[in-house]
DNA sequence: ACAGTATATTCCAAAAATAGAATATGCTGC
DNA sequence: GCAGCATATTCTATTTTTGGAATATACTGT
């Protein structure tokens, strides 16, 4: 994997905003679509272009398709997304808001009434 | 500035070299476009680009342009050019090679002949 | 003032990245 | 098989990035 197109994919907030929520665990796309607040067609291509550098896998459960890290996570990708989290910026604040977003939808999860089933969210967190 | 205009600096391995041997410490143009092979106005426009986000500054010397980098570097810059310049891959080489060819060029400018003049080696060590 | 050297900028074409609308695919439940 | 949902892909227009040729600028030495 070349270091130039780890760059590109982190050179967009929002696919940073994307690795970053996938890191912490796998994610379906609806998550990722609400967590963004961005249209389907733009989530959905940019998870195609990160999964054609290599650097996320998808796998179908029924309707929605999971997204997760593809191991192993190269290390310059790592560095920079644990760097970026940290950071005292816009970027950094909009990552942790992310985390705490994630935790919150992931709650949710648990209400009978949500969208994405059980057997999703077991999968979620089982991985 | 931003994280992602860092990485779009990063995603172009000339930009890369010129950053990694900007850092050890300042060049002037004709020297970088030895270094680096490449044509002119290529080198130039690469270094405004930098100059243009803040991560280099460049200083007149009679004929000659010396740059070198803003102080001071921002971290994720700094993390970033360490990271692959200790890589064990095709650009992590690239930079070491560059910093072996780097050192080789400023030996010659002692040498009477060199395009470069004395007064101008005397700026590059004193920085 | 003039010629030469180093570097920067302008102009233009080619290539790449981005976005949205429309449409297609793959799955589920009936 | 059909309707509905989640997601992906295609098509097309727009913008951004890149590259080279030509030209301009800034300086030096004479």
């Amino acid at each position: 994997m070349e270091a130039s197109e780890i760059y590109k994919a982190l050179a967009d907030i929002q696919r940073v905003r994307l690795l970053s929520l996938i890191q912490t665990s796998p994610l379906c796309v609806c998550h990722l679509q609400t967590l963004l607040d961005a249209p389907q067609v733009k989530i959905s291509k940019q998870l195609a272009y990160l999964k054609s550098l290599g650097l996320v896998e998808a796998e179908r459960r029924g309707n929605w398709m999971i997204y997760r890290m593809a191991q192993p996570v190269p290390s310059l990708l790592a560095t920079n997304l644990q760097h970026l989290r940290k950071s005292e910026d816009s970027n950094g604040w909009q990552l942790q808001a992310d985390t705490r977003a994630r935790t919150q939808l992931l709650k949710q999860l648990t209400t009978p009434k949500s969208a994405c089933p059980e057997i999703l969210f077991k999968a979620l967190c089982s991985a």
